[in-house]
DNA sequence: CCATAAACAGGATGATTGTCCTGTTTTTAA
DNA sequence: TTAAAAACAGGACAATCATCCTGTTTATGG
């Protein structure tokens, strides 16, 4: 008589499952965007309840911020900070990183842009928190770039290594937001070759 | 008996009223982003009401592209094509409008962000016509960079000048983005000294 | 002067938002 | 084994959102 359908067991895994809300918001925050997703949103497509999210982060601008800290920067860190540092050159590292990123803008359909770029824009003057977490990332970018330039040419002072470096930063970030309003790769291209020749 | 208090009159001036709403809107847009902006703080903020918004502009939507297209565009214009269009050189153009640039920054106490970035950002992805409408913007100044570049440097291949211009404008918005994160205009005066090196 | 449209007023509406609350299940600690 | 806490389920809640609607006022063309 009794329905035999066994409702799937639930299985706890707290890491797993605040593992799974941190990526699904980091994704759905780049594509969509901090404001234009609903916390809905992220409950649906990281197919829980919403009391398991809120279980991890009580509000909204707690996800934000773990979103920040522990995806945006981490795929600054990965994607950005690491190929420069281990790369034979300043130069070579920038290009490679760039060509990187342009690769993987050419294989997928859409240009999301930079992450940390996107939530920088629409979040720093929201909150001061937000905008504090952001920070942090660029200056961490930043200081990794000062570090390698100083490395390559004991000439340059801090001063202008500090320049540079901003240059490179500013660069990368102003030609994704151009790549994201253009639907194309172009305009990381062009920067990256034009690049090229201020580090030479 | 009847109260004397005289209402008001109400004059109807539709252009007055079509851009101080299109003025209001383009200034919550900046500050606040336009999905952190609702139709309501727009009509409190041009002290109208909800008729006379719909009426000049039935969707949030047809707002922001007319931000875009009559506001956002025609600062970039002033502020950014103008100046280097009009200066002794490209470099001395450039080196212009980032220092009147940062100068505003600077005297202002909070960076709201370039307006063009900032709506690029929140908006390509959302929506194609918004896309399409920024990178018009975009596009429109890197053509008048490329036009410059090449009247003064005849040796200059178009190639080049693209890539050259397309760094200008990177380096600029990234800047502006790194200022809004920093809430300092240091980002814009350390790639103004970077691209000074790069145009001379 | 009159008819018609444009310009605006102001509220209704349904959908969506973020947050919170009360249960139930699972794990942990003793 | 048992009490307590942690992990989750799922819906309630008021607030806010963009849009649309029905009126009223003002301008315009004949």
């Amino acid at each position: 008589m009794t329905k035999d359908l066994e409702k799937p067991k639930r299985t706890n895994n707290p890491q797993a499952m605040r593992a799974r809300l941190l990526d699904v918001a980091a994704i759905l925050f780049q594509q969509r965007g901090y404001n234009a997703t609903s916390i809905h949103d992220v409950v649906k497509a990281a197919a829980t309840t919403g009391g398991a999210l809120h279980h991890h982060f009580a509000t909204k601008k707690a996800l934000g911020l773990a979103v920040i800290a522990e995806r945006v920067a981490v795929e600054v860190e990965k994607t950005a900070i690491r190929p420069v540092a281990t790369a034979a050159s300043i130069a070579q590292g920038v290009a490679t990183f760039l060509d990187n990123v342009a690769g993987t803008l050419e294989h997928n359909q859409a240009v999301s842009g930079c992450p940390l770029n996107n939530l920088a824009l629409e979040l720093s003057l929201a909150d001061s928190d937000f905008r504090e977490a952001v920070n942090t990332v660029f200056d961490r970018w930043r200081e990794a770039l000062v570090l390698r330039l100083k490395a390559d040419r004991q000439t340059l002072n801090t001063s202008d290594a500090n320049d540079l470096a901003t240059l490179v930063v500013a660069s990368y970030s102003g030609a994704m937001a151009m790549a994201k309003a253009s639907q194309s790769a172009e305009p990381l291209r062009a920067s990256a070759r034009q690049l090229a020749l201020v580090l030479a």
